[in-house]
DNA sequence: TTAGTTATTGACCAAATGGTTCCTAATAGG
DNA sequence: CCTATTAGGAACCATTTGGTCAATAACTAA
């Protein structure tokens, strides 16, 4: 019926992504968008429209790509407390193997915009339901396998290593090493094993 | 001898600091300077420099007042954990009762800017070697009263502490509530003491 | 009073910003 | 082979950006 689309959309929102994540939002102009998606202002207009669009999008993929890892990763470990420590540890190696320290899209998009931008308030706020539900539930199981305290709620326990997490990521774009960062993931653990 | 400034340097200074808080160095213009400081591009120019300096001198100013009120805030608390408790509870208490939920402007500006800016990323290096000696020294006095926990070293407990809140000064920003921090609060502690 | 010094102001600037439009190219269905 | 439809690209746009500068105003020491 019409001409084809000759970029391929995934890749090139992909590429967005990571421009977003490299720089932060406002730090990210058209012309490096044009750029990194090496398609002109036009095409970018017409496929996702404006920036604050595409920003969005970009980051839905980031939260989608990240919560299945979050899952995948807690699932395949040994036990409840095994997987969360394996999560944990393989999230630190992640952030912080990184050539940029740029930490992570939506902890970075949350501090620079969710006080302003209703779309990005929303999604975290969908993110951290979802991510702690997944917390809670792991941490029940370990719970009731007797690996992990129980005068804490699951939920209170999961609050806490998602708050220390996040400091940590934040702090990675500045003074925290990733040898830090597994000191710190290691006495976490310590503090919530019975 | 020469034409007196007009304005007072600090609370014009106090305005700009403000002004970044409220929306981030890349988000916040020079007419947005113009408008908080009420002064003209020129003068701005000719008292701080350009934008850039003028971010740093803001951000020194406010760590320097954050140290003291640190400090403080700890040692006037009856025992050494009962100052950090008091100083953590009224941090959140402080950060959480703001009308814009604009967290903190360090932790703001690492996220935003540390990676990509020379004299970001030293400042905070040293506002965390202070706070992370301040907070080592309380817990050791504490571990020798016994009122926390000696199997994780002083310098370890003081991390985790540091970025747990780092987290929620974070998370502020986003979906986290004061009540939840202040349940987050409680928590640490629970697990710090013996 | 005057000379020297510094502050304030507003006009000015080049460059970059996000965003639009319009013309051409390419395709698939009829 | 048309034709409707959409993609691509470049030129274009107004606005805003951070930054400069020259003219003027205000002050003090002599």
């Amino acid at each position: 019926m019409a001409r084809p689309r000759e970029f391929d959309m995934d890749q090139a929102l992909e590429q967005a992504m990571q421009a977003f994540w490299n720089h932060g939002y406002e730090a990210t102009s058209l012309s490096d968008l044009m750029e990194a998606m090496d398609l002109q202002k036009g095409s970018i207009y017409k496929a996702f429209g404006d920036k604050h669009s595409l920003f969005i999008a970009a980051l839905d993929r980031y939260l989608d790509d990240l919560h299945n890892f979050n899952k995948e990763t807690i699932e395949s470990g040994s036990t409840p407390k095994e997987g969360l420590r394996l999560w944990l540890n393989t999230e630190i190696k992640l952030v912080c193997g990184q050539t940029l320290q740029r930490g992570c899209l939506l902890v970075n998009s949350i501090v620079e915009r969710a006080n302003q931008d209703e779309e990005v308030a929303q999604r975290a706020k969908a993110h951290f339901m979802r991510t702690h539900k997944l917390f809670t539930k792991t941490i029940e199981a370990g719970q009731a396998l007797n690996e992990i305290r129980t005068d804490l709620s699951a939920s209170e326990i999961a609050q806490l290593i998602s708050v220390s997490f996040i400091g940590m990521l934040a702090m990675t774009k500045g003074p925290l090493t990733k040898s830090a960062c597994l000191q710190i993931a290691k006495n976490i653990f310590k503090l919530i094993e019975i």
